[in-house]
DNA sequence: TAAATATTATAATATAAACTTATAGTTTTT
DNA sequence: AAAAACTATAAGTTTATATTATAATATTTA
């Protein structure tokens, strides 16, 4: 049994095809069956069903496999361990971040941390928080960006700023003359909201669930840009909410529509996220280091309340 | 990195010596020199400080060791658990059992457990105590028969059995009018001990300890064996006290001269200890439903006391 | 201090393992 | 029924691992 032959069996067990796993391992098809084969002559069992398709595990290769993620993982922590010694901060980094933390957040840290560690190659992929915590587990991503608490047991949540909502009216709308607006004062119906998939959506749905549970409108209009619920909001087809950072990017005139919530601000957390074996944890400490700084002129409120980012809650 | 490399590492780490470490890793010297520099090469590091005599290890080696035994033991789980799957209780188990133990305990189910699982090939050491924690450690071992607790933050204990104190004193004794003996009856002094290094002296050392602390006799007498121990009691040198198991076996005319202690009789708790990362668990498992077995019949009581086996407690 | 001993590293070479290309054998899809 | 997709097998190459022989170096012993 070799640490190779394992790492084929996972790329197996993930794309249930020999073939597939085989480009993902960087080698032949032949080499995977033959290793494959050769592991379950050692132990005499079959780790794979190979007269299902696609391709089943079997109930031994669930917990080979299972063990294996084990295994593999503890060993890519022999690089982490040296490179911790060399005090050496580099290497690939693959880095997750949801679409409404994207725009705002990166630009604010993204020159600062490859001045400061030019050494490391950071990958960064726009995916929803679901995406994220699949890739995560599958160990496709280092680690996320996204909102907080997300409840699940493998994964480590280590938050970094709290951001406020903040309400968008247009000037005939009933909250206009408020000065700030409350929970209770949100109805669902005349709320502009992201489509499905952005957990912001979900956040503001928690955040309403409480004191108005219908939501349906005359009409339904969903968009995935913030810019587009602006402008719809403006044209007068009802208010929106904006992540804080959100706001600073507004023109004067825009800003004048902005309403606060009267504190506790309802915010979400957003959280660097990684997987609870935290492997590359001394790259994972610098990036969280690196957003606590930018973030930490930007963005400083005492006195919020969480809204949670989970559907169903 | 392989994890073959790795086992050549700790073995090299555990005998301080590459020669050493390849005839137990079943390979000749300049495959392991050869191995482990590989390593060290990938790494850019040095696992090993060569310049001294005996080597040792470097910082970074010792990290690197921490790692690797984790990595093997793993990686040596993938047995386990393909047994398990197989219903297969079977392969090499070593056991370690302390002396005390040895005569009493393991004819009672050595038999019964061999014949019910004949694919096992129980290797049976006699230690004490502290080697046996080392070898367990060390996994020179994978199991032992010792008293308990330990305290030892590595090693699980599953207790088997409470085996009371009973006291042997022979006929001119201040003590064999008694019918049943106390703690605060016991002196020091007029107690014949065995030698150094069993944990079964470090008991009533702990049983007494409360009571008298001096045990400065006037001849100093230690022995290896219980028999001793009752030959030189039964000459008048003394009273002396024996684990309930090996009470057994004396000769009905020695056995009106012992003693039992009164409720709630002291007594030592008798373990199966092994390693926290529970490797050859079903083994572990099946090995303790036997000795459970056998022991149930020959040894039940309700009201003791455990007393710790040891040193400065 | 020199010789003997013990120990690790290196070189040359053999063996074994891992990988590739080519292709056969299945199953699934069109 | 033909084409496509996929896995297994065979033959041959490359790479990795191991051995034997020996050099280099330090440590003991005489």
């Amino acid at each position: 049994m070799t640490i190779t032959q394992l790492k084929y069996v996972l790329s197996v067990a993930e794309h249930k095809n020999f073939t597939v796993a085989a480009e993902h391992s960087f080698v032949t098809q032949p080499t995977l069956s033959m290793q494959i084969q050769k592991l379950e002559d050692q132990f005499d069992i079959q780790i794979f069903d190979r007269s299902k398709k696609p391709i089943e595990l079997t109930d031994i290769g669930k917990k080979i496999v299972e063990q294996a993620k084990i295994i593999v993982n503890e060993s890519n922590r022999i690089t982490d361990i040296v490179h911790q010694h060399k005090r050496y901060v580099g290497g690939e980094f693959r880095l997750g971040i949801i679409p409404t933390v994207m725009p705002t957040l990166l630009p604010m840290f993204l020159s600062n941390f490859t001045k400061k560690y030019p050494k490391v190659k950071l990958i960064i992929e726009e995916l929803t928080t679901e995406e994220i915590i699949k890739k995560i587990l599958d160990n496709n991503l280092d680690a996320g960006l996204t909102a907080t608490p997300l409840e699940n047991e493998f994964i480590k949540e280590s938050p970094l700023y709290y951001e406020p909502f903040v309400g968008l009216t247009p000037q005939e709308h009933r909250l206009y003359k408020k000065n700030q607006i409350e929970i209770d004062d949100l109805e669902m119906e005349d709320i502009l909201l992201l489509e499905d998939g952005h957990c912001f959506k979900d956040n503001i749905i928690n955040l309403c669930r409480n004191y108005k549970i219908n939501n349906n409108k005359g009409f339904q209009l969903e968009s995935g840009s913030f810019d587009t619920l602006i402008k719809l909001s403006k044209e007068g087809l009802g208010m929106t909410l904006l992540p804080y950072l959100h706001t600073l990017d507004l023109n004067e005139k825009d800003k004048t529509l902005l309403k606060e919530f009267k504190s506790p601000k309802p915010a979400r957390e957003i959280s660097l996220i990684y997987h609870k074996t935290q492997l590359k944890i001394q790259l994972i400490e610098a990036l969280k280091n690196t957003i606590d700084g930018v973030v930490r002129g930007a963005i400083s409120f005492s006195d919020v309340e969480i809204v949670s980012p989970l559907k169903n809650n």
